[in-house]
DNA sequence: GAAAAAGTGTGTCAACTGGTATATTTTGGG
DNA sequence: CCCAAAATATACCAGTTGACACACTTTTTC
């Protein structure tokens, strides 16, 4: 918080009028910076879109890379909310040391949440292309790592555990990690490639009941994953060819 | 073609100087669109990383975005160039009938190679960066589009027409689509998260033994996922509970 | 070997960028 | 009511951007 003092705007002062107007900046950033990606974006125009002047964003977030990060903060708060309940879940069940099925499905939930935020939060398609963009390297990554790991670490170090679990393997492992994320990139690949996706199913937006659908087929596939990390565990690693697990259907 | 007309090089001239120095551009333009975006990459450090002037770019592509299309261009002949084999094998395979375990082998074929291709290909960092930033919305996208549907059109056909096959499911039906992407997903993450990757593995960079350890787990997990799908073939979809193909694996 | 085409270099422009200095207005507590 | 803090607005700066006009050199062709 040391930084706060550089800001010639107190933000924790009483005046509402000024959080107001700090937020409907932040709302026109995110939406520009997702569109046009860091450099791209002005702070003339997200001046303009926010309908302050230009100094303002000066005045509140001290430069062009204050209010990328203040955008980061918000929207990484937004994430924890909708996340936090479904990841404690999940430490929790690991902890106590909880049946397979019961971790799977912690696991399972986790990524539900995130279906469920990634396609219905309010504003989710501003900070769906902010969030695309920072991984395709567009604005100052160091900051928006800092910040970032608060809840992105914590998420997937909880689905590595699960993981580790089901493999009979350390959560740290590389084995563990690859295949967490190939996990998750079931389900990350909807986010980043949303415009493909829609393309190639013709669809104009995503509805309720297609969202539903989505998530019921990466809840599956998922699960059906998991129980197959099971089915497999100890199993010699260099001969899979033979149906290792019969019974690992359900 | 109508548009070559506006260049003032004519791209097909029996000049070879001129075709060189083009390649020189579009080289460093992937490199520098791919680290900035596309607004963020200025043509004049283009010019200078080409060892050219700026009125260059102007004379061999028009206009910076000129340049930008002259990439996507040079990068799907990249990508097809080292995936149209292995989506000819499963586009004959299908196409013959091949049974299960083949039509399963030709997908992970395919995703095989572009993962082969992720990696390794020279100058890969570069153009994986460029296409970082094309998703995430940076960039003259609907020119994109059009080139980049050459290659990836075809491609997600093949795959999603032997997921429909596994499925017992029409191709072009909604849940064998988003079962195909999810199933790329699993790939797809390692190329867009990159850097998320190689942080939470504590890779310095990706190296043939880690290259295969990828290969080897998305392999496996995708093979498992389409065995699993074979055998939920046809069994009622709430549930799931028999066994209903001990044949059907492998 | 000269004319024409292809390619390269110099200088310049108007528009826009992020940022600053400096009013002016609005707000809230005494 | 008053006045200091908070918030907003005006005018401006130096640097950079994409693009252009035009002169120059090299290469090809007849």
């Amino acid at each position: 918080m040391a930084r706060a003092a550089k800001h010639r705007h107190a933000a924790d002062s009483g005046y509402q009028r000024g959080e107001e107007t700090r937020m409907r900046i932040i709302t026109a950033a995110i939406k520009l910076f997702g569109e046009r990606g860091f450099e791209g974006a002005s702070t003339r125009d997200i001046a303009t879109n926010a309908g302050v002047n230009a100094p303002a964003l000066q005045y509140y977030f001290d430069s062009k890379e204050g209010v990328y990060l203040a955008c980061v903060e918000h929207i990484v708060s937004l994430i924890w909310e909708a996340l936090s309940e479904a990841v404690e879940r999940a430490e929790a069940a690991v902890r106590r040391g909880a049946g397979d099925d019961e971790l799977i499905d912690a696991f399972c939930e986790i990524q539900a949440q995130l279906a469920e935020f990634m396609f219905t939060s309010r504003s989710a398609d501003d900070w769906r292309l902010f969030m695309a963009q920072q991984q395709a390297g567009s604005g100052p990554i160091a900051g928006f790592q800092i910040i970032y790991q608060r809840v992105s670490k914590r998420m997937s170090e909880a689905m590595a555990t699960i993981v580790g679990r089901l493999l009979g393997r350390p959560a740290n492992d590389d084995e563990t990690l690859l295949r967490t994320m190939a996990l998750s990139g079931q389900l990350m690949v909807f986010q980043v490639a949303r415009r493909t996706v829609l393309t190639k199913l013709d669809w104009d937006s995503i509805n309720a009941e297609r969202l539903a659908l989505i998530k019921r087929v990466i809840r599956e596939q998922t699960a059906a994953l998991m129980r197959w990390m099971l089915a497999s565990r100890g199993a010699a690693r260099p001969a899979p060819r033979r149906p290792a697990g019969r019974r690992a259907i359900q």
